[in-house]
DNA sequence: GTCTATACGAGGATAGAC
DNA sequence: GTCTATCCTCGTATAGAC
């Protein structure tokens, strides 16, 4: 049962692109985040939704067709920001392999922390999507793992990384290590997204290290 | 909807402890955590079980009180038989503690990859326990991954590990990447349990290492 | 122990007033 | 665009026959 009262205020707790949308749009996504990670999708009543925005459960079909239309626009949201902070975080900073790799993962670890309640229906309402929308998603899922391929395979071509690693697999595992996160991240815990982040880029730095590198 | 027909056989694929039940409760039990690893909790009916052992609707409640209740003995029985694989790897195998953590970090990854499917709902549906019954849960997990973080310190504390490693952040990490292949591991893809047991305890070696080590 | 039949509430979605 | 009221199906669980 989430609360209320985002009323005008934007919800940078859980909504990253929420300025996309109107006022009470944002507010119902934001209930609707709110009541799919804490109950998960099937969990989760449309009177849950509209209520948590302090609307009547009518209200919620003049902004979305379906329940399942209003997971669909979430999940999309936070797939498209979690890709889109990986395009930035590969564009600026230094630009040799180890750094490039650390500030992705740096910058991945900490979108799955700093959006957890986002990234955790992202990770856990998946199988509810209709097929269709299932498909796309995972089409997003995959340029962002491409990215990390790509990232540990220049690292292996130029010789900066372990020659012997196996490409896919390292990527995984590195992906791996930023996602499941979402699966304990609690907020009043003791780390910080910025420090979970740098710890978690430091993880990935030993993964790929060349075997008596310094 | 998952297949019927298990009928008397035991069911090597989806559950691990099955001969503890009696053959009708141990199709249902198949049933249900086939259900709730496509559906999760709140996407499974009592029909789709009942369905899926081949029983009509009422049947369910001859063997279980309530469906919760179903999910409860699916999730303390893979909970209590990853603590077990856990007990036995760190008893048997050499005792160096590399090759000892190696050995945990194996047999845990083998675990979820062999039993995916039970492992997803372990996962995956801890949210739909009730309050009792998910602390219950809990306390086995905590012991779970004490195994881990002993592993670990004994390593650092002897000098075979880096003596920088923060302990339980590292065990968190090695837990990690056990844990997050049942969120993608399908047995008809190209790795064996084996093959991925093998490869994450690489990674645990090298996450591990001393900096300037062999 | 299993079945058919059913009670009864929950839940997705709609109708129509304001 | 929001509300109240409602439709109707689905879903958990039970009753009672065999």
């Amino acid at each position: 049962m989430p609360t209320p009262d985002d009323t005008t205020a934007g919800a940078p707790d859980v909504l990253p692109g929420a300025d996309a949308y109107g006022p009470v749009q944002r507010r119902l996504l934001v209930s609707a985040v709110r009541c799919f990670a804490a109950n998960g999708f099937h969990g989760t009543t449309t009177r849950d939704i509209a209520g948590g925005a302090g609307l009547s459960p009518a209200a919620l079909y003049v902004h979305f067709p379906s329940k399942e239309l209003a997971l669909y626009e979430i999940v999309r949201l936070g797939h498209r920001h979690a890709y889109d902070i990986l395009v930035a975080a590969r564009a600026d900073g230094p630009s040799g392999p180890g750094e490039r790799l650390a500030a992705l993962v740096d910058a991945y670890t900490r979108f799955h922390a700093q959006w957890h309640v986002l990234a955790r229906v992202c990770q856990y309402d998946l199988g509810a999507l209709r097929p269709e929308h299932y498909e796309e998603v995972l089409r997003t899922r995959h340029e962002t793992n491409e990215i990390f391929r790509v990232a540990v395979a220049a690292g292996v071509d130029d010789g900066t990384f372990d020659p012997g690693l196996d490409v896919r697999r390292v990527a995984r595992a590195l992906i791996s290590l930023a996602i499941d996160l979402v699966r304990w991240y609690r907020p009043d815990g003791p780390e910080t997204p910025e420090q979970l982040g740098a710890f978690t880029a430091q993880l990935a730095l030993r993964l790929v290290a060349r075997p008596g590198g310094r």
